[in-house]
DNA sequence: ATGAAAGCGCTAACAT
DNA sequence: ATGTTAGCGCTTTCAT
C-alpha cells in the first residue's frame, strides 16, 4: 500500500493540483466490498453481475459521481469515440476563426457527432502545414477519425494521408483521383443557378468574385462559364477577381473592378461573407443594389435572410453537410466503403437579385 | 507472443477495422534495437539519451510517421492537455448551432487553446441538464477542466460544480455568492454606453430588446435604467421586451412593440443578432433606421461592420476572451487562485445610432 | 456470480 | 547511457 499511497499523492503537470484525487473503480470496489471486475461488470451493464449487487454498485458510483475513466478504458479497449474535426486557417491572411460558414459547418458538425455519441476534438491548423500535421490527432490515438473542413489547395497531400489509411473525410470539391473520401455540394450546377438566375434578370456583365485556383470556386466559375455560354454571351477575365474568403475580400473585389474601370451589372460572388461585404462595398460607391447591380452570394448562411437586401443566394445545405460528413466518416472506421457525397444546391431569390424587391 | 498476437488482431468497435494496426513504442525499440525506455526518452527529448542513439530513433519514428499515444500517455502520466468547451442549448428554443457570438466566442476560445498548446473537446448540452451533465467531461478524464460559455439560468449548478472542485470557468455575469471563476464583460457598464449614447442623440422612448431573467441582459438592463436615471426620464416597462437570443428575436420584438401600440424612437437590443433582425423588421414595417428608429446592439460581431446600416454596438473583447478563459482555467487547474475577470466594454458608434450616417 | 491476474501503451524509478 | 520492472485505471479471460 506504501507506494501505492505515494503514487496516488504524486500530482503533477496539466493536472489535479487544485482538485483532490479522482474516484476510480478500485474506490468504489472497496465501498461495495466486491472486485473491480465486478464493478466493471455492473457499470457496463453486464448480465453476469447479481442484480442486488449491480443495483448497489450503480447508486454508489452515482451518489459519488464516479465515472469511468475514458482514457483507461479506450487504452484498455483499444477504441475511441472522439473524432477530431479540423478548420485550417491561412497563415498569411488571419488567424482567427470568425469566417461565418466556416463557423456554421462547425456547429452542423458539432451537432451530428452529438446525435452520434461521439465526441469531438476541434483544432486549427494552418494550412502550409496540413499535409503533415492533420493526421496527427489519429497518429497520436485521440481520435478515431477526422473531418476536415476543406481542402485548402492541399489535394495531393490528402491523398497521402488517404494512402496512408487515415480514417478522413474532408469536405470540399470532387477532384479527379480523389483517394480521400470527400463530401461536397454541387459546384459546376450552384455556379450554374446563380449566373442563369443573374441573366433571367436581364444582366449581361456578371462579375464573378471567387479565387478560382481553389476546387470549389473554380468548379462555380465553370458553372458561371456554362451558364453565360448557354446564352451566347463570352466569357470576359476581365469580370473575374480571385477575392479570398475573407471579410475584407468583397470590399477589395469592388476596388479592384473600379481600379480595371469595367463596367458590371451584377455580381456573382463565391461566398455570403463576400456578397456581403461586396454589397457594403458597392453602397459605399453609391451603386444601389439590385437596381444598379444585381448580387448573388453562396452558401446561405443564416444572417442572408436578415442582411440588407435580403440575399439571393445559392443554398448549400449545412445542416445535411454535418451529418453527411459523420456518416461517411463513421462507416469508413467501420471498414466500410464511403464513397463521395454531393449534396445539391439551390437557389434561394430574394431582393438582392430577383423578383423579390421588398426589403 | 502469441496471446499478444492475438490481442492485435482483436479489432473492435469505434476503433480500427479499416487501418492496420497503429505504430506503437514497441515496433520503434525492436526496429532501432534498443528498449521501449530508450524510445520513451529520446521522444521526449531527456538528456540521458546518446545523442547518436537520439537521433536515430528520432529518424525513425519520423519516416515511419510514429506518434506517441497520447491517451496511454496521460494515463501513465494523470496529465491531460485538452480542455473541454460546452455550449448549451436551450432544448425548447432551437438545437442549431448558430449565434454568431457564441460562435465567435468558440473561435476565441479555440484560438487561445491551439496557442497554449491545449486541445479542445467541443460539447454540445442541453440547458436542463447542465447541472447533472456539465462535468462529465472532466469526471470521466477526458479533460483537465472545463470552459462553459454563458451561464444559462443555472447560477445555482454550477455553484454545486465548483463546490466538488470541478476545476470550471463560466463566461457570464458576476453574480453575488459566486463560487465558480467567472469571466465576463462590463455589462452594467455597456447597458450604459448605449443608452447615454441614445440619449445623446436626442432618443426618449428608448426601447430594450432582451431577456431580464438572464444574468447579462439584467445587468445591461440595470445599465439602461441607471442612464435614464441620471438623465431624469422615468423607466417604462412597455418599452422592455423579453427578447430570447435567437434570429426571430428582433422581428417578434418589433412585432410586440408593434402589438403594443407603443410609441419609440429607439431600440437598444442586447446582442447584434437582436438588433440586425429587429432592423430588418423595423425595415418591413416601413420604420427607418436611424431616421425614425435609432439602433444599438451589443457584441461588436464581425457582421456588424458591414450590415446595412453600419451597427454601432456595444462591444465585447471576444478575442480577448478566449484567452482570459483560458488564462483563468489554466490557473485553476494549477491550482492557483482564479479571480473573477471583467473585460471592459466600448461603444463603437456606426450609422444605426449616431453621428456616422455615412453607410 | 465473483475474483485473480494479465495486459492495453506508456513513463520513471531503480538497476547496471 | 541503457535495460528491467512496476504500474497508470480499466476490461476480460480463466478459474472457482
Amino acid at each position: 500500500m506504501g507506494t501505492d499511497d505515494m503514487a496516488k499523492a504524486r500530482q503533477d503537470g496539466a493536472g489535479s493540483e487544485a482538485a483532490r484525487r479522482r474516484l476510480q473503480m478500485a474506490d468504489i470496489a472497496r465501498l461495495a466490498g466486491v472486485s473491480t471486475a465486478t464493478v466493471s461488470r455492473a457499470l457496463n451493464n453486464s448480465p453476469l453481475v447479481n442484480a442486488e449487487t449491480r443495483g448497489r454498485i450503480l447508486e454508489l458510483a452515482a451518489s459519488l459521481k464516479y465515472s469511468i475513466n475514458i482514457g483507461a478504458q479506450n487504452l484498455r479497449l483499444k477504441q475511441n469515440r472522439t473524432i477530431g474535426v479540423l478548420i485550417p486557417y491561412d497563415r498569411k491572411t488571419h488567424l482567427r476563426l470568425t469566417d461565418p460558414f466556416l463557423l456554421a459547418m462547425l456547429g452542423s458538425v458539432a451537432d451530428a457527432l452529438t446525435e452520434q455519441g461521439f465526441d469531438m476534438l476541434f483544432s486549427r491548423l494552418p494550412t502550409d502545414r496540413l499535409g503533415e500535421a492533420a493526421a496527427t490527432p489519429f497518429d497520436t490515438g485521440r481520435v478515431g477519425g477526422i473531418i476536415l473542413v476543406g481542402q485548402w489547395g492541399r489535394h495531393h497531400e490528402l491523398n497521402e494521408l488517404a494512402a496512408r489509411k487515415v480514417p478522413m473525410v474532408v469536405w470540399g470539391a470532387h477532384l479527379p483521383q480523389q483517394l480521400y473520401c470527400c463530401v461536397g455540394s454541387d459546384n459546376v450546377g450552384g455556379g450554374m443557378l446563380a449566373t442563369e438566375h443573374l441573366i433571367a434578370q436581364g444582366r449581361r456583365r456578371i462579375a464573378f468574385f471567387g479565387d478560382i485556383d481553389l476546387p470549389e470556386p473554380a468548379q462555380r466559375y465553370r458553372g458561371y462559364c456554362a451558364a453565360l455560354a448557354r446564352h451566347g454571351i463570352a466569357v470576359d477575365p476581365a469580370l473575374q477577381v480571385s477575392s479570398p474568403f475573407l471579410p475584407s475580400g468583397g470590399r477589395e473585389a469592388v476596388e479592384t473592378m473600379q481600379a480595371r474601370g469595367v463596367d458590371y451589372d451584377a455580381v456573382f460572388a463565391c461566398s455570403d461573407l463576400l456578397a456581403m461585404t461586396a454589397i457594403d462595398s458597392l453602397r459605399a460607391h453609391g451603386r444601389r443594389v439590385p437596381e444598379d447591380v444585381a448580387v448573388v452570394g453562396y452558401d446561405d448562411i443564416e444572417q442572408s435572410a436578415y442582411f440588407h437586401p435580403r440575399l439571393t443566394t445559392v443554398r448549400q445545405p449545412i445542416g445535411a453537410a454535418g451529418s453527411a460528413l459523420v456518416a461517411s466518416l463513421l462507416a469508413l472506421i467501420d471498414g466500410k466503403p464511403a464513397p463521395a457525397v454531393e449534396l445539391p444546391t439551390e437557389l434561394v431569390v430574394r431582393a438582392s437579385a430577383g423578383e423579390a424587391q421588398g426589403s
